[in-house]
DNA sequence: TCATAATTGTGAAGATTATAACAAACTTTC
DNA sequence: GAAAGTTTGTTATAATCTTCACAATTATGA
């Protein structure tokens, strides 16, 4: 038997929207689909998702389908998703403050265990049992908890600087909520997010007529 | 000569990254950049912007590079965006407001022309220049203003609604800010941001070592 | 002016991703 | 329990996307 080929990153990206759309069909309390019907949930063609999940391993069951329950786990098991996982929250404008008032952090398999502002009329104010602190006690939080994972809804100007900062200090991971790329060690990962692009490709699609 | 082949929608979204660091750089008063350099500014290799820019008509001079300014014009005309697109922002909880209070709507090529939320305690607020309106209002002001693109802020749950209402009244473009994915008329465009699918990429990345 | 260096644009090759096609496995129905 | 209907997993094929290689063009500097 030739290796299996690894998984394409496209399809993980994938397995995302998958595993959203199944922990929605779990609460609703449904126990199976095909990829047929998770096809139509997601409008991902059947194929493409089964394709996708034979990267994982089978698990599903000819003229039957998937087990919700069961498919969810397995995606979380491949993704690593073994376990919450800490992050830290740096900047508590509107977008650091939606973050913090999201409700399914614990679902999607994480925990903000720390957010943090320079503003000092933000600081010690409470939202969603969450503390905010001052930006300099960041320093000193990262040691004592050693998380690797940093959130950063922060004005697109200070970015860079608190990369390093946060760098510095043991963070791996870096999810930048800015129109803007940084440069980060090389042992360092980073995920951005424009929240304007998806409105301009938008506008793309509508003019050009590409419904996708 | 043969048929010149359609852009990959790929390509758009790399446009659309170009363009945000190309103004970047006519901000600070840079006149020139080559592949080379734009490719270190983006994470994108040379050769692929200047694949992606040759679906556009050539716009480089060998030896020399490309004109910021110039290729600037150049994307936008490709892309449609030759005026200010005027939009209607639905949901004034914290992700709307953090929208409305973007400083830089002009310059990506849009407008905030109505903002509406149910909430009467928030309506009449004025926001960035923008005062809140009633949501029942929305149905008369598009009526009046003929918009075609919104970008809906909304709890996921009031999401499919909100979208049908706005369909009938014209709208065809939807901007849906939610984990979830809706369904529209035919003959509408949707683009959807789930923030917290990136950060669930990301941890995939750290997990597997994947540095891209 | 001419040689050298820099840079673009693109056809062709290579790599990746999606789709089609279908055997195998399971369920349902009679 | 046999036949008909579903649905999966996978190999082969097609389509798409990226990279390579290099001619052509412009800039630079002796």
């Amino acid at each position: 038997m030739r290796e299996k080929k690894r998984i394409p990153l496209i399809s993980v990206e994938r397995l995302i929207i998958y595993r959203r759309c199944l922990l929605k069909l779990k609460q609703a309390a449904i126990a199976k689909i095909s990829s047929n019907s998770l096809g139509k949930l997601t409008n991902i063609t059947a194929v493409n998702i089964r394709k996708d999940l034979s990267y994982i391993g089978e698990t599903g069951k000819p003229g039957f389908g998937y087990q919700v329950k069961e498919l969810i786990v397995h995606i979380e098991k491949f993704m690593g998703m073994d376990h919450i996982h800490k992050v830290v929250l740096i900047g508590m404008g509107n977008i650091g403050a939606s973050l913090l008032n999201y409700q399914n952090w614990q679902i999607r398999g994480f925990e903000i265990v720390g957010a943090f502002d320079k503003d000092k009329r933000k600081v010690n104010r409470v939202i969603n049992g969450v503390k905010i602190q001052n930006c300099r006690r960041l320093q000193n939080f990262l040691k004592k908890h050693s998380i690797s994972i940093a959130i950063l809804a922060i004005p697109a100007g200070e970015t860079q600087k608190k990369v390093n900062e946060l760098a510095e200090f043991g963070v791996k991971g870096f999810y930048i909520i800015s129109p803007i790329i940084v440069n980060v060690p090389k042992d360092c990962f980073v995920e951005y997010l424009d929240m304007i692009s998806p409105l301009e490709f938008l506008m793309f699609r509508i003019k050009k007529n590409i419904l996708k």
